[in-house]
DNA sequence: ATCAATTTTGCGGTTTCCCGCAACATCACC
DNA sequence: GGTGATGTTGCGGGAAACCGCAAAATTGAT
């Protein structure tokens, strides 16, 4: 007697989803399901739900957005991630903002059959958390700062990333102009930006702003949607400040 | 009588692209499939075929690369890709290393069943190029250079996405210091880098090489992936250099 | 309350980037 | 050969960014 949303543009993964979720035992009764995330938002008010299964990049609304909204009216629903990527972006988007009464988890699009429904089944049943082995890689090297970036630091890697400028950092973190630099300095060394062994016996070939956006492009820190979130957030700040 | 070669990485759209090839009139008798690049390469040598199926992002090598591969090989293999995005950087990828010799098709995971059936069709049995309804628009704003960035912007372009100074440029391209300058000028006037209207009446609020970078990503004229393969062209000119 | 560790900030100087202006060079088309 | 469009280069100056050093300020723990 349980009704469970799926939220997934890919038809093809919706109806694996409706299949798996079918052959579980989760005493599912009813399925609905969302394409993107403003329509997950509306059918999580209409309907009665037990659980939540999500997918994190889709048009419109991310997973990360669509799931806030989701838990800031029922902070208790539990949702199943299920995404392509194990990218830092989306571990630390989502791991912010979990309320400490809801259970989720966080599953990759490459597990078998039988690990999402046992997954579902721990998330939906039995309240547990479940994150994918991979994922959990990524949480950890947060927690130790030998290479993971502190929040100030992602926080400035992700102003650079959208084009902002130092003074423009400054003034939206309400920071001194070198301040900014400071951090963009740690950044720096972090990201193992010691002056490239130059490659033609010259000078210097990195520049170290972009370069910084290249690596942490290429080692999944952020990615395009992170950027557009990012940029989103600038200019809801840049707009109330205003008016 | 003929064998068609599937590469994909994700399990279930390698079984749909199964089914329709099954229900297509294809005259399939035989699929072989790969979940890698690489993979693909060899199968295509190992096999006689009458055609390829193949996604773009995969791990260890894109779909672009091992069809290059492919494509020097058997300049006539017909391949259809199937990707998920129209990112630009894909569609250039491609068009510039497709021999005049053979026909491909280009489609989005988005398509139907039966568009899907109709364009193996098309491309494996009357070897006619199909091309994406949305994926031709990328395509003709390449032509007309009223927003499109010519090969040369696109160039530095990637060469500062992935970090390089206006010198390494330079030496790269084997042009002057002012003239990678004048390029990223023409570049910054064609993302539309006018000064933003600056938020609270204070100076710029951006620095127009990373927010040119923000701005290519967004509108996904590159994207991680591209910036990977631009750092590995870089290296190998690099290393070719040094030795 | 005190002390250590971290972070923020100012100062000063070097390097790099950004760009307007103008002189060539190149190429194509008439 | 002329002419215009396009692309390259030098010059020069102003603005950012980068960074070492050291003094404040903040934070945390004992």
């Amino acid at each position: 007697m349980s009704t469970y949303l799926i939220v997934e543009d890919d038809a093809l993964h919706r109806t694996f989803l409706r299949e798996v979720i079918g052959l579980s035992d989760l005493d599912c009764t009813e399925i609905v399901e969302a394409t993107d995330g403003d329509e997950a938002v509306r059918l999580a008010q209409a309907h009665t739900l037990r659980g939540v299964v999500m997918d994190l990049q889709m048009p419109r609304k991310t997973g990360v957005q669509a799931a806030r909204a989701i838990w800031a009216e029922q902070p208790t629903m539990p949702i199943l991630f299920w995404s392509n990527y194990a990218d830092e972006a989306y571990v630390r988007g989502i791991t912010k903002i979990v309320p400490p009464s809801a259970t989720y988890g966080y599953l990759l699009k490459t597990s078998s059959k039988e690990r999402l429904g046992r997954s579902m089944q721990c998330v939906f049943v039995e309240g547990q958390n479940i994150i994918d082995r991979e994922i959990r890689g990524v949480q950890q090297r947060n927690n130790n700062r030998s290479d993971g970036l502190s929040e100030a630091e992602y926080e400035v890697l992700l102003d650079i990333a959208i084009g902002l400028t130092d003074q423009a950092i400054a003034l939206r973190r309400n920071i001194s102009l070198r301040s900014v630099q400071g951090r963009l300095q740690q950044l720096y060394a972090k990201l193992g930006l010691v002056d490239a062994p130059t490659v033609n016996g010259h000078t210097a070939l990195y520049n170290s702003r972009t370069r910084s956006i290249a690596l942490a492009l290429t080692s999944r820190l952020i990615n395009g949607k992170s950027i557009e979130m990012a940029e989103q957030d600038y200019r809801r700040w840049a707009g109330d400040d205003q008016t």
